[in-house]
RNA sequence: GCCUGAGUGGCGGAAUUGGUAGACGCGCACGACUCAAAAUCGUGUGUCGCAAGACGUGCCGGUUCGAUUCCGGCCUCAGGUACCA
């Protein structure tokens, strides 16, 4: 033995590593009757990059967490292993010509040389690899379960597709709407079900599954003839090229998360993670209650103004002819076996008894409806009880029908049997007021979401998203050159520029106008892209007294701003009060805003043109991806029919390639692989691969049973783990992976594999640690590259480009060149003849080229120095920027605490002589703050707790072993090699991971006194010792009578004297 | 834009429930050891001020005997924003 050197750490840390590996140390059981604790990181992508210092910050703190709980008789599961699909592996295949396998494998053996050399306790036996066939045929059979499923309203869980269709055999959909509301069948009975030929019933079916095929929007570039993904989209170009870039619909997978949006908000209660992560995910769910309200166009502009042929009158067909021909039968079969409501209405309104002609089960737009009157556009529903599970669902159709003119009126069974006369007053009544024929030209009407009904009178415009289908319908002609330029701006737009957009506000006026169904009032209805067709209806109504972005609008478009809130408006602000008066608001004058968001629903309920809605802003999850590097779905496509790939047959295997170039079409690589993707005459394999967060989200159950065969872990593992205990990686997952590996496991439950529903007890965000970044400037269109102080006089995107290829600010121009073949040609624009970069501090990550690799600092300090000085640099929850300049005080401690063991030479030094009092006490206050510490995650205070334990016993030339070995199994967790070697010259056979963790004794840590500081007027003047136990008047009289407050007070009494024992003493003069 | 988080000495940060602001470490200064340097050890170190003292936790305001901590309004930075992972 010789001191703490570089070349004893090394040895040491070898030594133990080995000793580690060779004898299984953390080699987990699944069968013991310790309880179990499991302690998870999020796996890593192994990037090319390699182990950036920012990776360890989480699994550190989960290894301490690991030994930690170990050491107090915890069966502890701490697996690692790798995300290992992903866009970079085959950017490099396509830069380079690697293989995405080898690349991916090769960077897999760096990570774990680089983690081995850290010491982390993960058993490596349990390993897992999402990209490994033998992983991800699970991840396929997963994807099967939800193919396969659907999710049931009325029990709130999925089922097996085979329910569903039992039940369509018995009664068609008559209990289960059909969750698209869009789709064109929406109501079948049981013989129509059996009439539909196969490729209608697995069309039918598609629109329940979990996983399900739709028309969803990609970034496409025609130049480069490939999908991008939003991060290779700068600005609206590509990052490759700088070439245009636009929104494509694509034929591909979705997940209906939907769904599950409102178990996924409600699961938040039961789950401790951040409440900021928990309103993170709540807002992405989006859940708002409010109202969706139908307006009518006005006739002007009238159709035939708009170019169209037909008049009004003329207008009587309700369906296109390809619905009515499937539908006719439909209503034929309806008509024969009305219920008993429908009956009892029909007897009350045929032969035009309430001076209108009724038809019953009539077919209008995609739908048959139960009573309409068409001469008055009113449709009459009645309502079985059904109709209270599929609100959602009736509403939509609702609004499809509004779309064709038709105002709906709903009645329940009851209210039809039992008050059948009021009934057929609301009818006359809503007769008796113009129809929407009457009130707007071809019936069109738009429907608009708002969580503001109250403001209703405050309306001044309505703005339509781009995208909304009405566009193209009621735009004038005049008008019609302005909106295809603007259309046409819009689409090059990305989401996240479209909303963030503040300064510049655009839109473009249709020509079309709508009513205000309260007061008549016609308002212009424009299209603007702060409307995005994904939220509400895609549609709003302009309150520009109430609203910011309103305002902005109608004060940028000159539109009048109606006041309804009286003097909370200025004229020159927004007000998205809730507390106002109403003014200017007709039947509610005079009405608070909060009170007259009820009465406003109640009102439009009454008339029949709206209705109270929940709305989720979260959208259905977009599963495909126009890639090689990732899981084939296992699915057949028979005339273009999807079929499930029967178990046996997985995994589906990625084809080899060396080709990994789009296709050209808008397919990706694996569409070029036509031997593989034609599997016969009429069959087909899917082209897309599933995108990253697949595998990511089960990964956890794997480590369970991770060389299971035949399931994807069995039962007995599954119950026996259970949830992970405690999750750790970074909030940038927040509403992704995390929401994603949620939804899963709520499905894996419905369909009985889980016992659990919520898969993270707790969740810990660790903070990033920041990189700092380069950027080099672009000139839009171009290959040439400005400088970062010339930058503003030219139109440039910023590309991060590698901080290894930049000195200070400078580039290294031939490095540059070689850094990627597109830059090969690369020409710079200079400033003082050098390039020089621009420069951010932003999180660490690969796809920012800023990352810095932790090897060095475990050559030069050891890797128990690294662990313990990444937990030293803050809290793990913050991020914080990489800096080495403390690590020396780390390494310091080490050496100290290395020395109190031994002497001068080396030698372990250590008398058996009993502890002190003082001793006791700085021992036992040491073990309990760093037990409360890793408790609370705050494992930079324990390493400083560790720092003033070892000061003080240095201070104290504490040498006796019944301190100083417990002392060895609290440090352990954080340095486990120096502990290691320590507890072997202790004489102990085992490693210290197998030694139990010394009991806090609390007798050690009373005190009897407390130095008091002594306030006046809350600022400290005075310090004072006084027993715990002393009475407040003593205390007090104490205090009063020393010489420092006595010169405070000049001799006078004090106001006030708070004394708060074992705090403070506050004299208030 | 929206959602979430952060802001305390020259630097990383501490302050567990509203009770001594700056623990611990780095850096810096001075001293000891040394021919000298490194290493090590010791002392000091928020700002202003000779001092008494005043000021001080991003900014402005409030509640309180007392606010880094609670409330209201702002500013700056970071993460996410649905195909980076």
């Amino acid at each position: 033995m010789t001191e703490y050197s570089k070349e004893e750490i090394k040895r040491i840390e070898d030594k133990w590593q080995s000793y580690w590996r060779e004898k299984q140390v953390f080699k987990t059981e699944n069968n013991t009757s310790k309880p179990k604790y499991y302690v998870l990181d999020m796996f890593p992508y192994p990037s090319g990059a390699g182990l950036h210092v920012g990776h360890p910050l989480g699994y550190i703190a989960t290894d301490i967490v690991a030994r930690f709980k170990r050491v107090k008789g915890f069966n502890v599961l701490h697996p690692m292993g790798y995300d290992a699909f992903g866009l970079p592996a085959e950017q490099y295949a396509l830069e380079h010509g690697v293989h995405p396998a080898i690349s991916t494998a090769k960077n897999i053996d760096t990570f774990r040389n680089q983690l081995d050399r850290i010491g982390f306790s993960f058993d490596w036996s349990r390993e897992v690899r999402t990209c490994d066939p033998s992983y991800y045929k699970w991840t396929q059979w997963i994807f099967l379960k939800l193919f396969d499923s659907w999710f049931n309203r009325v029990t709130q869980k999925a089922e097996p597709i085979s329910a569903l269709i039992a039940n369509f055999e018995k009664e068609g959909n008559a209990k289960y709407a059909v969750p698209n509301s869009k789709f064109e069948i929406q109501n079948f009975s049981a013989a129509e079900w059996k009439n539909f030929d196969e490729k209608k019933q697995r069309e039918i079916l598609m629109q329940y599954r979990l996983a399900y095929l739709a028309y969803t929007d990609v970034n496409w570039c025609e130049a480069l003839g490939t999908v991008l993904a939003n991060d290779e989209v700068i600005n609206g170009v590509s990052y490759r090229g700088g070439y245009p870039v636009v929104k494509r619909q694509m034929r591909q997978w979705s997940l209906r998360i939907t769904e599950y949006a409102e178990r996924l908000l409600k699961g938040l209660d039961e789950i401790d993670f951040s409440e900021s992560m928990k309103e993170i995910q709540r807002n992405w769910i989006g859940r708002s209650e409010g109202a969706l309200i139908h307006f009518s166009l006005t006739p002007n502009p009238s159709p035939k103004e708009r170019g169209a042929s037909e008049t009004i009158q003329d207008h009587v067909f309700t369906a296109d002819k390809r619905s009515w021909e499937e539908l006719k039968e439909h209503a034929r079969e309806n008509r024969k076996a009305p219920t008993e409501a429908e009956d009892t209405l029909w007897q009350e309104i045929r032969n035009g008894k309430l001076g209108h002609k009724f038809r019953r089960q009539h077919a209008i737009a995609q739908f048959i409806v139960d009573f309409v009157c068409i001469e008055k556009k009113l449709v009459v529903e009645v309502d079985g009880p059904i109709h209270e599970f599929q609100k959602r669902e009736d509403a939509e159709r609702e609004q499809i029908i509004a779309h064709e003119g038709f105002r709906t009126i709903r009645f329940s069974n009851n209210e039809v049997l039992n008050n059948t006369k009021g009934v057929l007053n609301k009818i006359k009544i809503e007769l008796s007021s113009p129809s929407p024929m009457e009130r707007g030209p071809g019936g069109e009407v738009i429907t608009v979401f708002t969580t503001r009904p109250d403001t209703i009178f405050g309306v001044d415009f309505m703005v339509l998203a781009p995208e909304h289908p009405l566009v193209k319908k009621i735009t004038s002609p005049t008008q019609q050159a302005d909106i295809d330029k603007y259309l046409a701006y819009v689409e090059s737009r990305s989401e996240v520029d479209r909303m963030s957009e503040v300064k510049k506000v655009t839109g473009c006026f249709t020509g079309a106008y709508a009513i205000n169904p309260f007061n008549n009032r016609e308002v212009p209805i424009w299209i603007s892209e702060y409307v995005l067709a994904g939220y509400g209806t895609g549609a709003i109504m302009g309150v520009p007294c109430g609203d910011e972005r309103d305002h902005r609008f109608a004060k940028h478009f000159d539109i009048n701003i109606t006041n309804i809130i009286g003097e909370h408006y200025n004229g020159e602000e927004a007000n998205p009060t809730y507390e106002a008066t109403l003014t200017n608001s007709d039947f509610l004058n005079g009405t608070k805003m909060k009170d007259a968001i009820g009465k406003v629903i109640a009102k439009l309920e009454e008339m029949g043109i709206g209705e109270r809605q929940v709305n989720y802003k979260m959208r259905d999850a977009g599963w495909s991806r126009q890639r090689y590097w990732g899981e084939p779905f296992p699915v057949v496509f028979r005339d273009d029919v999807p079929y499930a790939m029967a178990e046996s047959d997985l995994p589906l295997e990625l084809p080899d390639t060396n080709e990994f170039k789009p296709s050209g079409n808008g397919e990706g690589p694996l569409a070029n692989l036509t031997d593989w993707i034609n599997i016969g005459p009429g069959e087909k394999r899917d082209s897309n691969t599933m995108p990253t967060h697949a595998g990511a989200a089960w990964y956890f159950l794997r480590y369970m049973d991770p060389h299971n065969d035949s399931e994807f872990a069995s039962r007995k593992a599954l119950d026996y783990w259970n949830q992970v205990d405690v999750y750790v990686g970074g909030s940038e997952h927040a509403v992704a992976h995390l929401l994603y590996a949620r939804l899963w496991i709520k499905v894996l439950h419905d369909l009985g594999y889980l016992n659990f529903d919520e898969p993270f007890k707790k969740l810990i965000n660790q903070g990033k640690i920041t990189g700092d970044s380069r950027f080099v400037y672009r000139v839009r269109g171009t290959n040439k590259f400005v400088s970062a102080g010339l930058k503003d006089k030219y139109d440039t995107d910023p590309l991060h480009v590698d901080v290894n290829i930049v000195n200070g600010f400078e580039l290294d121009i031939d490095a540059f060149k070689t850094w990627k073949p597109d830059f090969a040609n690369a020409e710079f624009i200079l400033e003082d003849g050098k390039y020089l970069c621009g420069s951010a501090i932003e999180k660490m990550s690969k796809s920012y080229f800023n990352v810095i690799n932790p090897d060095k600092i475990i050559e030069s300090y050891g890797a128990d120095t690294l662990r313990m000085y990444e937990m030293f640099l803050g809290p793990l929850e913050q991020s914080k920027p990489w800096n080495t300049s403390g690590i020396d005080g780390v390494y310091k401690f080490l050496r100290r605490f290395w020395n109190l063991f031994h002497d001068q030479q080396g030698k372990l030094d250590l008398s058996d002589d009993q502890p002190s009092d003082q001793e006791l006490k700085v021992l036992h206050k040491t073990l309990k703050k760093i037990e409360q510490d890793i408790d609370n995650f705050s494992f930079n205070t324990s390493v400083s707790e560790f720092m003033i334990c070892a000061n003080e016993l240095t201070s104290l030339k504490c040498k006796k072993r019944s301190v100083l070995e417990p002392l060895v199994i609290a440090l352990s967790p954080f340095a486990p090699h120096l502990c290691e070697e320590i507890w072997e010259e202790l004489g102990h056979k085992e490693s210290v991971s197998f030694a139990s963790y010394p009991k806090v004794e609390e007798k050690y840590l009373v005190e009897s006194s407390f130095e008091y500081p002594i306030s006046i007027n809350g600022k400290v003047r005075a310090k004072m010792n006084f027993a715990l136990d002393m009475p407040r008047e003593d205390v007090q009289k104490l205090v009063l009578a020393s010489e420092v407050v006595q010169k405070w007070t000049e001799g006078k009494a004090p106001k006030k004297v708070i004394i708060v024992p074992g705090k403070i003493v506050n004299v208030v003069l």
